[in-house]
DNA sequence: GTCATCATGTAAGCCGTTACATGATTGC
DNA sequence: GCAATCATGTAACGGCTTACATGATGAC
Protein backbone atom coordinates (compact mmCIF):
# COMPACT_ATOMS: atom_id res chain seq x y z
CA UNK A 1 0.00 0.00 0.00
CA UNK A 2 2.59 2.57 1.16
CA UNK A 3 4.67 1.14 -2.26
CA UNK A 4 2.03 1.87 -4.43
CA UNK A 5 1.46 5.82 -2.86
CA UNK A 6 5.19 6.51 -2.83
CA UNK A 7 5.35 5.21 -6.89
CA UNK A 8 2.67 7.09 -8.10
CA UNK A 9 4.41 10.15 -6.38
CA UNK A 10 7.25 9.16 -8.26
CA UNK A 11 5.88 8.97 -11.51
CA UNK A 12 5.01 12.58 -11.13
CA UNK A 13 8.39 13.99 -10.51
CA UNK A 14 11.97 12.61 -8.22
CA UNK A 15 11.15 13.46 -4.92
CA UNK A 16 13.03 12.66 -1.26
CA UNK A 17 11.54 10.79 1.59
CA UNK A 18 11.07 14.00 3.44
CA UNK A 19 8.98 15.78 0.46
CA UNK A 20 6.61 12.46 -0.23
CA UNK A 21 5.47 12.39 3.22
CA UNK A 22 4.39 15.66 2.86
CA UNK A 23 2.77 15.48 -0.39
CA UNK A 24 1.08 12.18 0.89
CA UNK A 25 -0.34 14.31 4.06
CA UNK A 26 -1.32 17.36 2.16
CA UNK A 27 -3.00 15.61 -1.60
CA UNK A 28 -4.30 12.28 0.28
CA UNK A 29 -4.27 13.70 3.70
CA UNK A 30 -7.32 12.15 4.74
CA UNK A 31 -6.11 8.63 3.31
CA UNK A 32 -2.43 8.16 3.93
CA UNK A 33 -1.27 9.47 7.19
CA UNK A 34 2.22 7.79 7.39
CA UNK A 35 5.09 8.15 9.86
CA UNK A 36 8.63 8.67 8.76
CA UNK A 37 9.19 5.25 10.29
CA UNK A 38 7.52 4.04 7.44
CA UNK A 39 8.68 5.49 4.45
CA UNK A 40 12.41 5.42 4.87
CA UNK A 41 12.15 1.75 5.42
CA UNK A 42 9.84 1.57 2.28
CA UNK A 43 12.05 3.68 0.43
CA UNK A 44 15.07 1.32 0.64
CA UNK A 45 13.15 -1.80 0.25
CA UNK A 46 12.25 -0.18 -3.21
CA UNK A 47 15.70 1.12 -3.83
CA UNK A 48 17.09 -2.56 -3.08
CA UNK A 49 14.19 -3.99 -5.41
CA UNK A 50 15.20 -1.73 -8.23
CA UNK A 51 11.75 -0.27 -8.27
CA UNK A 52 13.65 3.60 -7.38
CA UNK A 53 17.59 4.98 -7.60
CA UNK A 54 18.81 7.26 -5.35
CA UNK A 55 20.41 10.23 -7.02
CA UNK A 56 22.31 12.05 -4.30
CA UNK A 57 21.31 15.46 -2.93
CA UNK A 58 19.79 18.43 -4.85
CA UNK A 59 23.15 19.82 -5.85
CA UNK A 60 23.93 20.90 -9.42
CA UNK A 61 23.65 18.08 -12.23
CA UNK A 62 24.52 15.74 -9.80
CA UNK A 63 23.76 12.46 -12.50
CA UNK A 64 23.13 14.20 -15.97
CA UNK A 65 20.01 12.67 -16.30
CA UNK A 66 17.72 14.23 -19.01
CA UNK A 67 14.28 13.89 -16.63
CA UNK A 68 16.93 15.89 -14.30
CA UNK A 69 16.45 17.16 -10.73
CA UNK A 70 13.36 19.45 -10.39
CA UNK A 71 9.75 17.72 -11.31
CA UNK A 72 7.94 18.04 -14.24
CA UNK A 73 4.46 18.33 -13.29
CA UNK A 74 3.39 21.00 -11.15
CA UNK A 75 4.28 20.24 -7.25
CA UNK A 76 4.51 24.01 -6.55
CA UNK A 77 5.95 23.12 -2.75
CA UNK A 78 8.70 20.62 -4.46
CA UNK A 79 9.83 23.39 -6.71
CA UNK A 80 9.73 25.48 -3.89
CA UNK A 81 11.73 23.82 -1.96
CA UNK A 82 14.37 22.94 -4.85
CA UNK A 83 14.86 27.02 -5.30
CA UNK A 84 15.03 27.40 -1.33
CA UNK A 85 18.27 24.74 -1.71
CA UNK A 86 19.81 26.32 -4.09
CA UNK A 87 19.25 29.78 -2.79
CA UNK A 88 21.77 29.78 -0.30
CA UNK A 89 24.46 27.35 -1.22
CA UNK A 90 24.21 26.76 -4.81
CA UNK A 91 27.11 23.95 -5.04
CA UNK A 92 26.83 22.72 -2.07
CA UNK A 93 23.91 19.30 -1.94
CA UNK A 94 22.05 20.08 1.10
CA UNK A 95 23.58 17.41 3.15
CA UNK A 96 22.49 13.88 2.93
CA UNK A 97 18.51 14.41 1.14
CA UNK A 98 18.34 11.39 -0.94
CA UNK A 99 16.32 11.86 -3.80
CA UNK A 100 14.98 9.12 -5.13
CA UNK A 101 13.32 8.92 -9.22
CA UNK A 102 11.32 6.01 -10.21
CA UNK A 103 12.84 3.27 -13.14
CA UNK A 104 11.18 1.19 -15.61
CA UNK A 105 10.63 -1.81 -13.05
CA UNK A 106 9.47 0.88 -10.90
CA UNK A 107 6.95 1.68 -13.44
CA UNK A 108 6.13 -1.72 -14.15
CA UNK A 109 5.41 -2.72 -10.19
CA UNK A 110 3.47 0.36 -10.11
CA UNK A 111 1.37 -1.02 -12.70
CA UNK A 112 0.75 -4.18 -11.05
CA UNK A 113 -0.02 -2.84 -7.76
CA UNK A 114 -2.60 -0.29 -9.23
CA UNK A 115 -4.53 -3.28 -11.61
CA UNK A 116 -4.92 -4.78 -7.68
CA UNK A 117 -2.33 -7.45 -7.75
CA UNK A 118 -2.56 -8.50 -4.21
CA UNK A 119 -4.95 -6.20 -3.13
CA UNK A 120 -6.53 -5.92 0.29
CA UNK A 121 -9.62 -4.73 -0.53
CA UNK A 122 -9.73 -2.49 2.13
CA UNK A 123 -11.10 1.36 1.97
CA UNK A 124 -7.81 2.65 2.50
CA UNK A 125 -6.08 0.50 -0.68
CA UNK A 126 -9.35 1.20 -2.96
CA UNK A 127 -9.05 4.81 -2.47
CA UNK A 128 -5.64 4.83 -3.33
CA UNK A 129 -5.84 3.26 -6.56
CA UNK A 130 -8.43 5.16 -7.51
CA UNK A 131 -6.50 8.53 -6.41
CA UNK A 132 -4.01 7.33 -9.27
CA UNK A 133 -6.29 5.82 -11.48
CA UNK A 134 -5.69 8.21 -14.42
CA UNK A 135 -2.69 5.92 -14.50
CA UNK A 136 -4.77 2.95 -15.51
CA UNK A 137 -5.97 1.75 -18.82
CA UNK A 138 -9.76 2.95 -19.34
CA UNK A 139 -10.98 -0.62 -19.08
CA UNK A 140 -8.57 -1.39 -16.23
CA UNK A 141 -10.58 1.68 -14.87
CA UNK A 142 -13.91 0.48 -15.24
CA UNK A 143 -12.87 -2.91 -13.69
CA UNK A 144 -11.10 -1.65 -10.74
CA UNK A 145 -14.67 0.25 -9.92
CA UNK A 146 -16.88 -2.70 -10.84
CA UNK A 147 -15.00 -4.75 -8.52
CA UNK A 148 -15.19 -2.54 -5.55
CA UNK A 149 -19.23 -1.80 -5.97
CA UNK A 150 -19.90 -5.58 -5.86
CA UNK A 151 -17.43 -6.08 -2.99
CA UNK A 152 -19.55 -3.36 -1.24
CA UNK A 153 -22.80 -4.85 -2.74
CA UNK A 154 -21.98 -8.44 -0.83
CA UNK A 155 -21.38 -6.41 2.06
CA UNK A 156 -24.20 -4.86 2.77
CA UNK A 157 -26.49 -7.73 2.09
CA UNK A 158 -24.58 -9.36 4.55
CA UNK A 159 -25.04 -7.02 7.09
CA UNK A 160 -28.43 -6.63 6.20
CA UNK A 161 -29.53 -10.23 6.99
CA UNK A 162 -28.02 -9.73 10.01
CA UNK A 163 -30.61 -7.61 11.72
CA UNK A 164 -30.35 -8.40 15.15
CA UNK A 165 -31.53 -7.66 18.53
CA UNK A 166 -29.01 -4.74 19.08
CA UNK A 167 -29.72 -1.87 21.32
CA UNK A 168 -29.98 1.62 20.46
CA UNK A 169 -25.98 2.37 20.11
CA UNK A 170 -24.79 -0.42 18.15
CA UNK A 171 -27.94 -0.55 16.14
CA UNK A 172 -26.81 2.85 15.18
CA UNK A 173 -23.36 2.15 14.61
CA UNK A 174 -24.61 -0.86 12.42
CA UNK A 175 -27.33 1.77 10.81
CA UNK A 176 -25.02 4.82 10.16
CA UNK A 177 -21.76 2.45 8.09
CA UNK A 178 -24.58 0.35 6.19
CA UNK A 179 -26.14 4.37 5.10
CA UNK A 180 -22.18 4.87 4.55
CA UNK A 181 -21.67 1.47 2.24
CA UNK A 182 -24.94 2.31 0.40
CA UNK A 183 -23.51 5.77 -0.51
CA UNK A 184 -20.09 4.61 -1.12
CA UNK A 185 -22.20 2.43 -4.11
CA UNK A 186 -24.05 5.28 -5.23
CA UNK A 187 -20.95 7.19 -5.71
CA UNK A 188 -19.51 4.21 -7.57
CA UNK A 189 -22.76 4.39 -9.51
CA UNK A 190 -21.88 7.64 -11.29
CA UNK A 191 -18.37 7.01 -11.33
CA UNK A 192 -18.78 4.08 -13.33
CA UNK A 193 -21.15 5.83 -15.43
CA UNK A 194 -19.19 8.41 -16.17
CA UNK A 195 -16.31 5.76 -17.33
CA UNK A 196 -18.93 4.26 -19.28
CA UNK A 197 -19.42 7.41 -20.97
CA UNK A 198 -16.16 8.41 -21.92
CA UNK A 199 -15.36 4.73 -23.44
CA UNK A 200 -18.83 5.33 -25.61
CA UNK A 201 -17.65 8.92 -27.01
CA UNK A 202 -14.06 7.36 -27.75
CA UNK A 203 -15.73 4.41 -29.50
CA UNK A 204 -17.81 6.26 -31.74
CA UNK A 205 -15.69 9.25 -31.99
CA UNK A 206 -12.43 8.14 -32.99
CA UNK A 207 -10.52 11.38 -33.43
CA UNK A 208 -12.63 14.42 -32.59
CA UNK B 1 -9.74 -2.70 20.31
CA UNK B 2 -10.45 -7.17 20.59
CA UNK B 3 -10.11 -6.93 23.87
CA UNK B 4 -12.79 -4.23 24.32
CA UNK B 5 -14.73 -6.52 21.66
CA UNK B 6 -14.60 -10.04 23.39
CA UNK B 7 -15.35 -8.28 27.18
CA UNK B 8 -18.24 -6.07 25.63
CA UNK B 9 -19.98 -9.77 24.30
CA UNK B 10 -18.88 -11.32 27.60
CA UNK B 11 -20.63 -8.85 29.74
CA UNK B 12 -23.80 -10.39 27.91
CA UNK B 13 -22.90 -13.73 28.95
CA UNK B 14 -20.25 -16.69 28.99
CA UNK B 15 -19.40 -17.69 25.63
CA UNK B 16 -16.81 -19.95 23.74
CA UNK B 17 -13.56 -18.24 21.15
CA UNK B 18 -15.67 -19.70 17.97
CA UNK B 19 -19.43 -18.13 19.67
CA UNK B 20 -17.52 -15.18 19.94
CA UNK B 21 -16.50 -14.93 16.85
CA UNK B 22 -19.66 -15.21 15.26
CA UNK B 23 -21.17 -13.07 17.30
CA UNK B 24 -18.82 -10.08 16.28
CA UNK B 25 -19.34 -10.88 12.49
CA UNK B 26 -22.72 -11.09 12.64
CA UNK B 27 -23.80 -8.21 14.78
CA UNK B 28 -20.94 -5.76 13.90
CA UNK B 29 -20.18 -7.31 10.57
CA UNK B 30 -18.83 -4.37 9.12
CA UNK B 31 -16.75 -3.40 12.19
CA UNK B 32 -15.41 -6.21 12.99
CA UNK B 33 -14.09 -9.20 10.85
CA UNK B 34 -11.99 -10.80 12.72
CA UNK B 35 -9.91 -14.00 12.61
CA UNK B 36 -9.14 -17.30 14.79
CA UNK B 37 -5.68 -16.83 14.68
CA UNK B 38 -6.85 -13.50 16.64
CA UNK B 39 -9.64 -14.08 19.36
CA UNK B 40 -7.61 -17.04 20.37
CA UNK B 41 -4.50 -15.76 21.60
CA UNK B 42 -6.65 -12.58 22.39
CA UNK B 43 -8.60 -14.84 24.98
CA UNK B 44 -5.47 -16.38 26.61
CA UNK B 45 -3.68 -13.24 27.08
CA UNK B 46 -7.23 -12.16 28.86
CA UNK B 47 -7.13 -14.89 30.84
CA UNK B 48 -3.76 -14.62 31.81
CA UNK B 49 -4.46 -10.95 33.15
CA UNK B 50 -7.28 -12.21 34.97
CA UNK B 51 -9.34 -10.41 32.91
CA UNK B 52 -11.66 -13.90 32.35
CA UNK B 53 -11.94 -16.87 33.34
CA UNK B 54 -12.16 -19.81 31.40
CA UNK B 55 -15.28 -22.85 32.63
CA UNK B 56 -14.36 -26.06 30.98
CA UNK B 57 -17.40 -27.27 29.14
CA UNK B 58 -20.50 -27.26 28.44
CA UNK B 59 -21.18 -30.01 30.71
CA UNK B 60 -24.25 -29.62 33.28
CA UNK B 61 -23.56 -27.17 35.78
CA UNK B 62 -19.52 -27.31 36.41
CA UNK B 63 -19.31 -24.49 38.05
CA UNK B 64 -22.19 -24.06 39.87
CA UNK B 65 -21.90 -20.38 39.87
CA UNK B 66 -25.34 -18.79 40.03
CA UNK B 67 -24.96 -16.55 36.67
CA UNK B 68 -24.18 -20.25 35.25
CA UNK B 69 -24.01 -21.54 31.84
CA UNK B 70 -27.15 -19.66 29.81
CA UNK B 71 -26.45 -16.28 28.61
CA UNK B 72 -29.09 -13.94 30.81
CA UNK B 73 -29.54 -11.66 28.03
CA UNK B 74 -30.79 -12.18 24.30
CA UNK B 75 -28.39 -13.99 22.99
CA UNK B 76 -30.76 -15.86 20.71
CA UNK B 77 -28.05 -18.33 18.71
CA UNK B 78 -25.77 -18.88 22.25
CA UNK B 79 -29.19 -20.06 23.90
CA UNK B 80 -30.06 -22.40 20.45
CA UNK B 81 -26.44 -23.25 20.12
CA UNK B 82 -26.25 -24.84 24.11
CA UNK B 83 -29.87 -26.54 23.39
CA UNK B 84 -27.92 -27.92 20.27
CA UNK B 85 -25.13 -29.23 22.47
CA UNK B 86 -26.96 -30.78 25.18
CA UNK B 87 -29.52 -32.54 22.91
CA UNK B 88 -27.39 -35.11 22.43
CA UNK B 89 -25.39 -35.44 25.07
CA UNK B 90 -26.36 -34.12 28.02
CA UNK B 91 -23.95 -35.18 30.05
CA UNK B 92 -20.33 -35.70 28.08
CA UNK B 93 -19.17 -32.13 27.89
CA UNK B 94 -18.69 -31.45 23.91
CA UNK B 95 -14.94 -31.75 23.82
CA UNK B 96 -12.49 -29.07 24.98
CA UNK B 97 -15.50 -26.13 24.63
CA UNK B 98 -13.47 -23.18 26.85
CA UNK B 99 -16.69 -21.12 28.44
CA UNK B 100 -14.96 -17.66 29.26
CA UNK B 101 -16.73 -16.00 31.71
CA UNK B 102 -15.85 -12.44 32.41
CA UNK B 103 -14.53 -11.27 35.97
CA UNK B 104 -14.78 -8.21 37.96
CA UNK B 105 -11.29 -7.48 36.58
CA UNK B 106 -12.54 -7.85 33.50
CA UNK B 107 -15.49 -5.61 33.47
CA UNK B 108 -12.94 -2.65 35.15
CA UNK B 109 -10.59 -3.51 32.24
CA UNK B 110 -13.80 -3.09 29.90
CA UNK B 111 -14.94 0.46 31.25
CA UNK B 112 -11.52 1.11 31.22
CA UNK B 113 -11.00 0.54 27.51
CA UNK B 114 -14.55 1.83 26.28
CA UNK B 115 -13.98 5.16 28.25
CA UNK B 116 -11.27 5.52 25.78
CA UNK B 117 -8.14 4.76 27.80
CA UNK B 118 -5.03 4.03 24.88
CA UNK B 119 -7.68 5.25 22.39
CA UNK B 120 -6.65 4.85 18.48
CA UNK B 121 -8.69 7.62 17.43
CA UNK B 122 -9.79 5.46 14.48
CA UNK B 123 -13.23 4.63 12.92
CA UNK B 124 -12.95 1.40 13.96
CA UNK B 125 -12.41 1.84 17.27
CA UNK B 126 -14.77 5.01 18.11
CA UNK B 127 -17.39 2.58 15.96
CA UNK B 128 -17.11 -0.64 18.60
CA UNK B 129 -17.07 1.92 22.10
CA UNK B 130 -20.00 3.35 20.69
CA UNK B 131 -21.69 0.27 19.84
CA UNK B 132 -20.76 -0.54 23.37
CA UNK B 133 -22.15 2.55 24.32
CA UNK B 134 -25.05 1.76 27.14
CA UNK B 135 -22.45 0.71 29.39
CA UNK B 136 -21.17 3.85 29.43
CA UNK B 137 -22.11 6.62 32.32
CA UNK B 138 -24.28 9.42 30.22
CA UNK B 139 -21.99 12.15 30.81
CA UNK B 140 -19.23 9.77 29.56
CA UNK B 141 -21.06 8.88 26.53
CA UNK B 142 -21.42 12.65 25.43
CA UNK B 143 -17.95 13.00 25.99
CA UNK B 144 -17.19 10.31 23.87
CA UNK B 145 -19.63 11.50 20.96
CA UNK B 146 -17.92 15.33 21.41
CA UNK B 147 -14.69 14.22 21.45
CA UNK B 148 -14.97 12.61 18.07
CA UNK B 149 -16.97 14.97 16.65
CA UNK B 150 -14.23 17.35 17.51
CA UNK B 151 -11.31 15.17 16.01
CA UNK B 152 -13.43 15.24 13.06
CA UNK B 153 -14.48 18.63 12.22
CA UNK B 154 -10.16 19.43 13.21
CA UNK B 155 -9.49 16.84 10.58
CA UNK B 156 -12.01 18.25 7.59
CA UNK B 157 -10.42 21.79 8.76
CA UNK B 158 -7.24 20.49 7.19
CA UNK B 159 -7.86 18.44 4.66
CA UNK B 160 -10.06 21.45 3.49
CA UNK B 161 -7.07 23.71 3.32
CA UNK B 162 -5.21 21.67 1.13
CA UNK B 163 -6.99 22.30 -2.24
CA UNK B 164 -4.21 21.05 -4.34
CA UNK B 165 -4.01 20.35 -8.59
CA UNK B 166 -5.20 17.07 -8.14
CA UNK B 167 -6.66 15.57 -11.37
CA UNK B 168 -10.29 13.70 -11.46
CA UNK B 169 -9.62 10.83 -9.79
CA UNK B 170 -7.85 12.30 -7.32
CA UNK B 171 -10.28 14.97 -6.58
CA UNK B 172 -12.90 12.70 -6.03
CA UNK B 173 -11.33 10.23 -3.80
CA UNK B 174 -10.58 13.23 -1.69
CA UNK B 175 -13.98 14.60 -2.07
CA UNK B 176 -16.00 11.81 -1.55
CA UNK B 177 -13.95 11.24 1.80
CA UNK B 178 -14.57 14.65 3.29
CA UNK B 179 -18.36 14.56 2.52
CA UNK B 180 -18.38 11.38 4.09
CA UNK B 181 -16.63 12.50 7.20
CA UNK B 182 -18.92 16.10 7.45
CA UNK B 183 -22.20 13.02 6.99
CA UNK B 184 -20.17 11.60 10.17
CA UNK B 185 -20.59 14.75 12.08
CA UNK B 186 -24.20 15.24 11.35
CA UNK B 187 -24.55 11.75 12.67
CA UNK B 188 -22.66 12.88 15.70
CA UNK B 189 -24.94 15.74 16.28
CA UNK B 190 -28.16 13.58 16.33
CA UNK B 191 -26.66 11.41 18.59
CA UNK B 192 -25.07 14.23 20.79
CA UNK B 193 -28.61 16.22 20.68
CA UNK B 194 -30.42 13.00 21.75
CA UNK B 195 -28.00 12.54 24.70
CA UNK B 196 -28.35 16.05 26.20
CA UNK B 197 -32.18 15.69 25.48
CA UNK B 198 -31.81 12.51 27.57
CA UNK B 199 -29.79 14.42 30.57
CA UNK B 200 -32.24 17.53 30.40
CA UNK B 201 -35.11 15.02 31.16
CA UNK B 202 -33.93 13.32 33.73
CA UNK B 203 -32.76 16.38 34.99
CA UNK B 204 -36.57 18.13 35.54
CA UNK B 205 -38.05 14.44 35.40
CA UNK B 206 -35.79 12.30 38.71
CA UNK B 207 -38.30 9.65 38.58
CA UNK B 208 -41.41 9.82 36.06
C1' DG C 1 23.88 30.73 20.06
C1' DT C 2 19.88 28.66 20.08
C1' DC C 3 15.53 27.28 18.26
C1' DA C 4 12.49 25.58 14.61
C1' DT C 5 12.50 23.11 10.59
C1' DC C 6 14.38 20.01 7.35
C1' DA C 7 16.18 15.47 6.77
C1' DT C 8 17.37 10.52 7.48
C1' DG C 9 17.49 6.65 9.73
C1' DT C 10 17.04 2.49 13.57
C1' DA C 11 14.66 -0.44 17.13
C1' DA C 12 10.99 -2.17 19.54
C1' DG C 13 6.62 -3.34 19.58
C1' DC C 14 1.48 -3.73 18.54
C1' DC C 15 -2.13 -5.70 16.42
C1' DG C 16 -3.64 -8.28 13.39
C1' DT C 17 -3.46 -11.60 9.37
C1' DT C 18 -2.90 -16.17 6.69
C1' DA C 19 -1.70 -20.72 6.73
C1' DC C 20 -1.10 -24.78 9.05
C1' DA C 21 -2.29 -28.63 12.33
C1' DT C 22 -5.61 -31.16 14.97
C1' DG C 23 -9.58 -33.30 16.34
C1' DA C 24 -14.69 -33.94 17.88
C1' DT C 25 -19.61 -34.18 16.41
C1' DT C 26 -23.30 -34.65 13.41
C1' DG C 27 -25.93 -35.53 9.24
C1' DC C 28 -26.44 -38.28 5.35
C1' DG D 1 -17.58 -44.03 6.39
C1' DC D 2 -17.37 -39.32 4.63
C1' DA D 3 -18.08 -34.58 4.42
C1' DA D 4 -19.44 -30.39 6.71
C1' DT D 5 -19.36 -27.88 10.62
C1' DC D 6 -17.82 -26.95 15.15
C1' DA D 7 -13.88 -26.01 17.91
C1' DT D 8 -9.12 -24.84 19.43
C1' DG D 9 -4.86 -23.75 18.87
C1' DT D 10 0.33 -22.50 16.81
C1' DA D 11 3.79 -20.21 13.67
C1' DA D 12 5.29 -17.06 10.62
C1' DC D 13 4.89 -13.02 8.94
C1' DG D 14 3.23 -8.10 7.52
C1' DG D 15 2.74 -3.45 7.88
C1' DC D 16 2.62 0.22 10.38
C1' DT D 17 3.37 2.98 14.75
C1' DT D 18 5.99 5.29 18.46
C1' DA D 19 10.12 6.54 20.34
C1' DC D 20 14.77 7.23 19.93
C1' DA D 21 19.22 8.96 17.79
C1' DT D 22 21.53 12.13 14.79
C1' DG D 23 22.69 15.98 12.38
C1' DA D 24 22.47 19.96 8.91
C1' DT D 25 20.55 24.61 7.82
C1' DG D 26 18.48 28.93 8.33
C1' DA D 27 16.10 32.55 11.06
C1' DC D 28 16.28 35.68 14.66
Amino acid sequence: MLDLAILGLLEEGDLHGYEIRRQLREHLGLLANVSFGSIYPALTRLEKSGAVVATEGAGAGSTGAPAATAPPTGSLSGERAVLRARRHSPTRARRGRKVYRITDTGRELFAELLAGSGATDDARSFGLRLAFARHLAPQARLALLEHRRALLVQRLAEAEAARADLDVYARSVVQHTADGVARDISWLDTLIASERADLATAGTEPAA
